[in-house]
DNA sequence: CAGCATCCTGTGCGATACTG
DNA sequence: CAGTATCGCACAGGATGCTG
């Protein structure tokens, strides 16, 4: 390896890698990315076997890191929205290689129609 | 989001984001990549923190994924060379992006020279 | 509906000591 | 040198029940 130009350090990973990596993070994020705005149930019910408890607390942290937005309505029954931010939508679409090297071998079972992600 | 060319859907991950996400996942990979060939105690110094039993299992089970090559040679002391498979650049090359994005902004610490990153 | 509180289990991972 | 073996803890995350 001696060209240097192809060295990259994973340093800036170390924050962002507890978050993302965790089981449902890019999950998440996608999944609002998919549809533009959720709400917590319709999460809940597209991520299948995640606990609501679990849900809560990546909501939070992502909410905190500015990844996601989090839209309150004041109605009875309450509505709350999520959003990618716009820090949200680049991670979204900076992760896609990954997703698509994934999709490429078959170490993985499909459980859901993946029609949608061009091999 | 109307546009469906924009969906984009993550199941793929269910079995590579439990390898990749953790820890050193992404760090192992990135630097046996930068070096080209690394033997274990070399990658046990460059990867500051992590403790032997972890390294060596990360290690087994990216080779079991075909990550990465173990290479054995027969000699004394024993020397065996770590290095990228085929799968394993192209996944260092699809996280590129990813770790563009996340180099972005300063919500990490960076604790080693991150000067190699083009931002 | 959108969560929080609580309990419980599995395991990621560090520390340390030992081996072929 | 390149690991393995063992211990131990912290924490991710599932299940369930409750609340504003």
């Amino acid at each position: 390896m001696k060209n240097r130009s192809n060295v990259i350090c994973l340093c800036p990973l170390d924050g962002v890698i507890d978050t993302i990596g965790k089981k449902w993070g890019l999950l998440i994020i996608n999944e609002i990315g998919n549809h533009g705005k959720l709400r917590y149930n319709e999460l809940m019910s597209e991520l299948k076997g995640i606990s609501p408890s679990t849900l809560a607390l990546m909501l939070k942290e992502f909410e905190k890191e500015e990844l996601i937005r989090r839209e309150t309505f004041n109605e009875i029954p309450p509505r709350v929205e999520y959003s990618l931010s716009t820090r949200g939508n680049e991670l979204r679409k900076a992760i896609i290689p990954f997703i698509k090297w994934a999709s490429k071998k078959g170490n993985f079972t499909v459980h859901c129609a993946c029609s949608l992600i061009k091999k």
